[in-house]
DNA sequence: TTTTATCTAACTAAAATTAGTGAGGCAAAA
DNA sequence: TTTTGCCTCACTAATTTTAGTTAGATAAAA
């Protein structure tokens, strides 16, 4: 027999973290070596407990899911994420994926589905629940017309003044607002919005700040 | 010793039920005698498992447990209630309590506060965990602008049709056009688009869409 | 019963956004 | 050198949003 599986568990209901782990004590392949409340500092304690599979949820405080895999995709590391979410939203799901998660279950599973899925993401596979890949299986087969231009085109096309015309405006700042942060006349500030919405394929500004927050292409300082 | 406590569980959340259902197999005095994944038929079900203790999610689909306990109440049952909640919401809080609720946790608790919590309340006392106690205790003591915007109770303020609006706003809806997509004046849904930045303290329409995405609050179909 | 919460709606007035077109200046690339 | 892309700005006009107030209807709760 192997080493035992070393585990890190991430949740901000205690009650939960307190369940897995008595889950998990029935499987002696499975070592949990530490949990944690919060998103703060996950990364380092993940790298420091040296654990193979990180189980996490996506909302919590000070430092959300998507930031913890962010920064596991900059430093690096090969630990593996199993995102355990009360949601499966198709996006949210999508842009797990993409930033490296092995698997996503809701909490709707059972806790034999978290053992399966640790050991399988242990060994290098991905193990998405049933349910969630329904959803995705369903958004692929249901929409073929999504998208008719690439994004990454799009975004690429988005100049640096319009970025920041972008930035301030997902910032709640009004046309005339980021003409006097920037200095320049309302109309050229109207004439980036509309270039933006033109690009970008929008009806509005909430489409524009929708484009900018999925996509990331802003800092939202409020 | 007496008899085992009789222990029924209902969370739409698997996972957890498994969970606690592993915390309370540690002590000898608990036994679990029933669990659901919704409020169907619950009271019914408490009923015939003749439990002692309910322990019970807020948010469940179906039936939620501001419903159960309203029907406990119409069927005059003596089975004492703790709710297991996400939120510690006053204003849910004070309900559940007028509704005859024996104890409040947030799911923040650890498991042994769950094991507390029901050797508590099976003796006929009640058991709030201290930051529910806290909660309460400010808002009796006056100190209520001491939160100026707990965000649990904003979100929780929001109504369901204000929640409609904001999921329509959030996908680039106008005013124009969710008047005719829910058959309502324009000047109802600026009414409720008014009532909705008032409550979540935003500037504009952006702001409301930076909140609902931020908060999961909507779905996004687009 | 009275109060409270929610949804509905109207009114006015100011401010902002959306939409389209045209155009000058400037710097880098072809 | 000519072209291209980007930033700049103006003008008009329609539409939408924001802001404040008031108020009727209804159902639930105190």
């Amino acid at each position: 027999m192997e080493n035992k599986i070393r585990i890190h568990l991430a949740d901000d209901h205690q009650v939960l973290i307190d369940g897995i782990l008595a889950v998990l004590k029935t499987n002696p392949n499975f070592q949990v070596v530490g949990f944690s409340l919060n998103g703060e500092n996950l990364v380092d304690k993940v790298a420091k407990d040296n654990s193979d599979v990180l189980v996490m949820d996506i909302n919590m405080p000070e430092k959300d899911g998507i930031q913890v895999l962010r920064e596991f995709n900059e430093k690096g590391f090969t630990c593996k994420v199993i995102i355990l979410s009360s949601y499966d939203d198709v996006k949210l799901i999508k842009e797990v994926i993409k930033l490296g998660a092995s698997g996503y279950l809701t909490k709707q599973c059972a806790g034999e589905n978290i053992m399966d899925a640790i050991a399988t993401v242990a060994q290098g596979n991905q193990y998405f629940s049933s349910s969630v890949k329904d959803k995705i299986f369903n958004t692929l087969t249901g929409n073929t017309q999504n998208q008719p231009f690439d994004i990454n085109e799009v975004i690429a096309s988005i100049t640096s003044r319009e970025l920041e015309i972008l930035n301030l405006i997902t910032n709640e700042k009004s046309g005339k607002e980021i003409s006097e942060i920037l200095f320049i006349s309302t109309n050229t500030v109207e004439t980036h919005r509309k270039n933006l919405m033109k690009k970008i394929n929008v009806k509005s500004s909430i489409g524009l700040v929708l484009f900018a927050t999925k996509h990331n292409l802003i800092e939202i300082t409020t």
